[in-house]
DNA sequence: GAGCTCACG
DNA sequence: ACGTACGTGAGCTCC
């Protein structure tokens, strides 16, 4: 035996205890039974998710009072040994006090059947990757630059001088002191510039617009269009999706951050020939959550009618006919739909609609009114944080709170929303790997409510089938849910998949 | 390394 | 009693 294959046998005989690494370990093939594997950042995660580091260090001090022994500058063979071993002690210290605990608050279920599953999956995301279409970052670069500089040049020119324009602070010298421009909100250190500020500035000077159109591309090419070919390796990039970072119980991702690309930049993520990319996005899914937690009869009613959700909501809210229902009275409604999500005040409200404090407050009376359940699962929501010191998801995640006011508020409203939609994606993708897992085809992004896979273009109709029933079937909500389901050669430029009559899918 | 800014859900 | 909408990661400047 090679000390791979010793190592591979002492695993699956005996099993491990790990950090951080139960990924690693999926990749290397070394377990061939998650069961084998007790990985004590994600326990110490589900305990308490808002530490948001669960080095060993951290854990060793907190559950053992014992510090990390850190390695020495080029050890010797026995500090080195040494270390290790001691290292390797409070893993296994760790072990049985993180189980326990676990179990006394009631997150085993959650760690076994969802988490500990679900990081074989993001092993295999990580290993499978995402194909980069090179020349179309370099093509987009060239482009980019070129608008840059007429940018630059224009700007330059009306401010009267040259200056970094990258700068917040040279910015806001020209702007406030130079060209005079009102003040409109100040940061910490200064006055702030932000987009918000600047399309408050338009209407006083031609040089705004360009520098909302100068930050605006500029953010394109340089968080995006330069920066992700750097982490192209053989044609594609391996995120490192993180299980172990959110307070509410998402993923994150980063190196590259695949979970905030802007829909212009999707079109360089593309699928190898004979294959596509084929995206499943959950529609309205925190709304449909809150529904489902609230149990509210109306908001379950508005989604088991199937219609758009923010029109029905300001037919209900102002007491209207649908067919009445303009632009503006459904951008209200869906302001106030997502601002229930957040915690959002009246105040927050009325900001985002440029409407006075009093009439948000009206309309918040209102959308309460039509939806009294959400108004009781809110109050109840932030009572329980308080008493109990956390909010819970759907499958039983906690949040914990030291106090809550303030932010806290808002925050312990979104967590079980957040976090029970969370809950529902990871299972999703569990049960979608299990059923791939004699396919070609995989997952390769997710991006919190929606999924991206490789898929043969042999295997669209039956990968799309199973994406979009494990998907819908997850977690019952008592609630309808649905999933849009569309495919393409990249993903930026997708179309709809629809089934026809005869129970086939076809592009349209 | 902090602060600002901004991309995504 | 609210610094007044939640959750992230990353590039850039400046100290
Ligand atoms: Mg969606």
């Amino acid at each position: 035996m090679n000390n791979y294959e010793k190592i591979k046998e002492v695993i699956n005989r005996s099993g491990i205890i790990a950090t951080d690494v139960s990924k690693e370990l999926f990749k290397l093939s070394l377990s061939e039974r998650e069961n084998a594997i007790f990985d004590v950042a994600i326990a110490s995660y589900l305990l308490e998710p808002s530490l948001g580091n669960h080095s060993l260090s951290k854990m060793s001090l907190k559950y053992l009072s014992r510090p990390f022994p850190s390695l020495p500058k080029n050890p010797s063979e026995d500090e080195l040994s040494g270390c290790v071993s001691l290292r390797a002690s409070i893993l296994l210290a760790l072990y049985p006090i993180l189980k326990e605990e676990l179990d006394r608050r009631e997150l085993g279920r959650i760690y076994y059947n969802v988490e500990l599953p679900l990081s074989s999956v993001l092993a295999r995301m990580e290993e499978r990757g995402v194909l980069v279409d090179t020349e179309f970052f370099k093509e987009e670069g060239k482009r980019l630059k070129k608008e840059l500089q007429g940018y630059e040049e224009r700007i330059y020119k009306l401010a009267g001088m040259k200056f970094n324009l990258n700068s917040p602070k040279q910015l806001s010298y020209i702007l406030f002191e130079k060209l005079g421009l009102p003040k409109i909100k100040r940061t910490k250190t200064g006055v702030s510039t932000n987009q918000e500020v600047l399309e408050k500035l338009v209407p006083y000077h031609e040089i705004v617009e360009l520098l909302l159109q100068y930050r605006e591309t500029e953010k394109i090419r340089s968080t995006y269009i330069d920066a992700l070919p750097e982490l192209v390796e053989n044609g594609r990039v391996r995120t490192k999706w993180c299980q172990t970072t959110t307070a509410t119980g998402r993923l994150s991702s980063i190196k590259p951050n695949l979970q905030n690309i802007p829909p212009t930049v999707r079109e360089g993520f593309v699928a190898p020939p004979d294959w596509v990319l084929l995206s499943s996005d959950y529609s309205q899914i925190e709304l449909r959550i809150v529904a489902s937690l609230s149990g509210d009869k109306n908001l379950k009613e508005a989604f088991e009618r199937n219609e758009d959700i923010h029109t029905r909501t300001a037919a209900l809210v102002l007491g209207i006919p649908e067919e009445l229902v303009g632009k503006k009275e459904r951008e209200m409604a869906k302001m106030i739909n997502f601002g229930i999500i957040y915690g959002m005040g009246a105040y927050g409200l009325s900001r985002r609609l440029g409407i006075s404090v009093e009439d948000a407050n009206l309309f918040i009376n209102a959308y309460f009114r039509t939806y009294p359940g959400v108004k009781e699962w809110v109050e109840n929501t932030v009572r329980e944080a308080t008493e109990k010191g956390y909010t819970t998801t759907i499958l039983g995640r906690k949040r914990y709170f030291e106090s809550v006011k303030g932010a806290d508020i808002r925050a312990a409203i979104n967590a079980p929303v957040q976090g029970s939609a969370a809950d529902m994606i990871k299972v999703a993708m569990v049960n979608i790997d299990k059923a791939l897992s004699n396919k070609k085809s995989g997952m390769i992004i997710q991006v919190h409510d929606e999924l991206v896979l490789e898929v043969t273009e042999d295997e669209l109709t039956e990968v799309s089938d199973i994406v979009k029933r494990e998907m819908e079937r997850a977690v019952s909500l008592g609630v309808p849910v649905v999933c849009d389901i569309k495919v393409g050669k990249n993903w930026g430029r997708m179309e709809k998949l629809e089934k026809n009559s005869h129970g086939l899918h076809r592009l349209n």
